[in-house]
DNA sequence: GTGATTTTGTGATAATTGTCAAATGATTTC
DNA sequence: GAAATCATTTGACAATTATCACAAAATCAC
């Protein structure tokens, strides 16, 4: 993939940025094709890029007494970024492909230097914080409020792909209940 | 309050903002002392401020089958704002002050604004985003991987001031257990 | 394709927590 | 300062969920 296409895609996926942005910002990304499994970020590892999933999945999973417990999931589209490697602290979470996938990556301290000292960049940058503090709050209001069942039918209402590219025993621990009381909730209906 | 003093509160609460930035931003700013009870933010309605808390404290709550649930607590020195009503959207939890008060408040839209034009504004609302989403990322951690104990006493361990100002029921109902549950908690140690 | 491994489902039991009811302790109001 | 209101604690019981053990189904590796 050569410049100019990765100049289209950032371009088709934030349309607010103005055309000189939309090159330098694509200074500081570069295309991956990557195998499911692959680590983007380790627990305990400082990490200095972050992604925009242009086809595939990922998961992030904490490690509690050697298990995993999912935090989230993502899909096409949707950045993939946890706040704590965004400051450059080092990640208490794992985010691993759920299969095969095509990434854009982008230099977190670039991007942050960039937006020093433009305006649109910063914009940008804004933006995404606050749509990830959205989802944030979704997720927690979800945890506090609704049941495991509601946020269970929460989860499947968002899309099949979720279930079809994630395993119960993740999707489980992400909705904070045990594999077996997931598969009796499914059973009820 | 004069709009001088206003202008030193703001210079010393962010630091990073210069001499230009402070002047402008003291314009949308206006110092309130307001009463115990009050609610600065109220559910189901657009809010158009966000606010600084200079002396006391808030709580905020979702309302769940008439039943208060409380999200979160602020206190001096801390920033109080939903991502909801900063996005011009109707709030859905309510913020009310657990005691008597003294806050600066600004006015979301023209700040939103000025971020537009000005770079050291834009620098500021995004660490203002950061901050917020550590603050959720903290506590949706909490929720998914430590039991109400261990919540119990991470809370209890960021200082003394939440159990003199906060009542053990909102407590309860923040650290996502009933009132009994939480009673029991505190008699073990 | 077949055996091995992983994932998912089911039953029985134990542990945890919520709910209801009532008592005690603290605070507010007039 | 006494009555009234509100907050917290405690006990008994019910409901929910975790855990363990194992069976069935699906997937993977060769």
């Amino acid at each position: 993939m050569n410049k100019t296409e990765i100049q289209e895609i950032i371009k088709s996926h934030f349309p607010t940025l103005n055309r000189d942005s939309v090159i330098i910002l694509s200074k500081y990304a570069s295309f991956l094709n990557l195998k499911k499994r692959t680590e983007l970020i380790s627990e305990r590892k400082r990490h200095h890029k972050f992604y925009l999933i242009l086809k595939g999945s990922v998961k992030a999973y904490y490690t509690k007494e050697s298990k995993e417990v999912c935090s989230w999931f993502a899909f096409e589209n949707e950045i993939v970024a946890t706040i704590k490697a965004f400051n450059g602290l080092p990640s208490n979470e794992t985010v691993v492909l759920l299969e095969d996938s095509k990434l854009l990556q982008f230099k977190t301290e670039s991007i942050k230097e960039l937006a020093k000292t433009n305006l649109d960049i910063s914009h940008l940058m804004n933006c995404i914080i606050i749509e990830h503090a959205v989802f944030l709050e979704e997720k927690l209001y979800q945890l506090q409020f609704m049941s495991s069942e509601e946020r269970y039918k929460a989860l499947t209402n968002v899309g099949p792909e979720i279930l079809q590219k994630v395993s119960l025993t993740d999707i489980a621990s992400y909705l904070g209940v045990s594999r077996e009381t997931l598969s009796r909730i499914r059973k009820k209906k």
